[in-house]
RNA sequence: GGGGAGAUUCCAGAGUGGCCAAAUGGGCCGGACUGUAAAUCCGUUGGCGUAAGCCUUCGCAGGUUCGAAUCCUGCUCUCCCCA
């Protein structure tokens, strides 16, 4: 199976320039794929384009990351409706540093002949001029083809500065640097990047008569056309320290049965026609399957270990959990079991004469905004304390009520917990 | 440059002197049903208070009034039309 057939058989593949299929079975290729450094840890969003280097690697080609160190600093109006905040240099430094130790996990940096590469086009910007850029990027491409981008076009009535409309001009240099510089023939990205890619591919041809390929994969939706990547309006971040474990893990547990099979093609690591019959097995039991997808991805993602955390958690919290079980667990597997749920220090003294219910929702913890929110929350049935309804808010949390006299379980609905810890 | 319209609670959008913490829809959150899913139905959606009630909120700053989101003045911003 060739590396364009298993993308097209994943879903992860929405287009490419012609030549492709010949350049990849006849040589050994370099394939690149920028990202911005606009946030200090990759998303789950990112893992879609990730997810094509990783195959592109497993096919024996060498995957390339390009951080944009410099074009980060710009902003690209592709998929924007208006124009974006600048970063200062300090926070795309950080975010650099943290998202290339990403990288180290999820592709193969030590491997001879195709390990993975990385480089940063501020490398390179750095010492171009502007008029040096102008000369050598900008007369070779004229504004009106420029404008005829979809990008561009949907932002020109809407207004677009200079410096978003160069953007694609700046990645088409991109392109063309590696293209010269270290033999990268190929750029892959999301479909919304066709237009950059194409630039420069068009910039390879025009300057040095090169031939250049492109690959770009479908932007990733939900059933309901959402965008794919959030949860309860938070970003799921592929650092644990930002996203954790279980809670990632949750993300695709609590994926629609709709979503899963696709999910599934797109991130597990399994051969495809092994997918399949995974898929063809639990055409009737879709929450095995999403399972085996939530397992696949974590231990991909975080490793074997923080797998089998989450997996521990989450039976707790869903499946055999019950009051006696939390206070017959010592302090450690408290610790263990809830590493990575939301968890708020509470000090000791304070349930010593009894805490209610409302000040340690609404004030004393920040598990709800205020002590109205607690009311009508604890009114709506919605809170449980160490997995029992809390049914009234007059309620007093007294020292007994503290698992190995320090932690207490809160949840507010049936997924959101919560870990408190008398200190 | 001239003329017009507008800025309301997360969003859209009612409200044109007291009955307005502000209709309705969407979203969010929650409940029921299920399977930690979707769809559906239901509830909630500024803060404090057990409550009566109090406080903050309708672009910003003043003013009129017993009382203003609603009236007046100025300011800022947005949109439309003409030039």
């Amino acid at each position: 199976m060739t590396l364009l057939q298993e993308l097209r058989a994943r879903g992860l593949l929405q287009d490419h320039t012609p030549g492709v299929e010949e350049l990849l079975t006849n040589e050994k290729v370099k394939g690149y794929i920028g990202y911005d450094p606009t946030a200090p840890s990759l998303t789950i969003g990112n893992l879609v384009t990730i997810m094509m280097l990783v195959h592109l690697q497993r096919h024996g080609h060498t995957p390339v990351v390009l951080f944009g160190g410099a074009t980060g600093r710009v902003g690209d109006p592709s998929g924007k409706d208006a124009e974006r905040k600048m970063l200062d240099i300090e926070t795309i430094e950080h975010n650099l540093a943290h998202q290339q130790k990403q990288f180290q996990h999820i592709l193969r940096f030590d491997q001879g002949d195709n390990e993975a590469l990385l480089t940063n086009n501020y490398n390179w910007f750095k010492d171009i001029s502007f008029l040096d850029f102008l000369r050598d990027a900008g007369k070779h491409l004229t504004v009106n083809y420029m404008m005829s981008k979809e990008s561009v076009k949907r932002r020109i009535e809407t207004g677009i500065s200079f410096t978003e409309f160069s953007y694609q001009l700046l990645q088409g240099y991109d392109f063309y640097h590696m293209y010269q510089n270290m033999g990268v023939k190929l750029q892959m990205g999301g479909s919304d990047q066709w237009g950059n890619i194409t630039t420069g591919t068009e910039l390879i041809r025009r300057k040095v008569s090169g031939e250049a390929f492109a690959i770009t994969c479908p932007l990733l939706t939900k059933a309901d056309g959402t965008k794919f990547g959030k949860s309860e309006g938070q970003n799921i971040w592929l650092d644990p320290e930002m996203t954790s474990p279980y809670k990632f893990y949750q993300f695709f547990i609590n994926a629609t049965d709709d979503d899963a099979p696709r999910f599934f093609r797109i991130f597990s690591l399994r051969s495809i026609e092994e997918i399949e019959q995974i898929i063809a097995d639990n055409a009737q039991n879709p929450n095995q399957l999403k399972r085996t997808l939530a397992e696949d991805v974590t231990k991909f993602v975080h490793g074997e270990e923080a797998l089998e955390k989450a997996i521990a958690t989450s039976q707790i919290l869903f499946g055999k959990g019950t009051k006696e079980l939390l206070f017959s667990m010592s302090e450690k597997e408290m610790l263990e079991t809830f590493e990575g749920v939301p968890t708020f220090e509470v000090e000791a003294a304070k349930f010593a004469d009894g805490l209610s219910i409302l000040d340690l929702l609404g004030v004393e913890t920040q598990i709800l905004c205020s002590k109205g929110e607690a009311k009508r929350e604890i009114k709506g049935n919605a809170i449980s304390l160490n997995l029992q309804k809390v049914g009234s808010d007059s309620l007093v949390v007294a020292k007994d009520d503290l698992i190995n006299g320090k932690f207490l379980v809160v949840n507010r609905g049936k997924r959101n917990f919560h870990l408190v810890v008398a200190k």
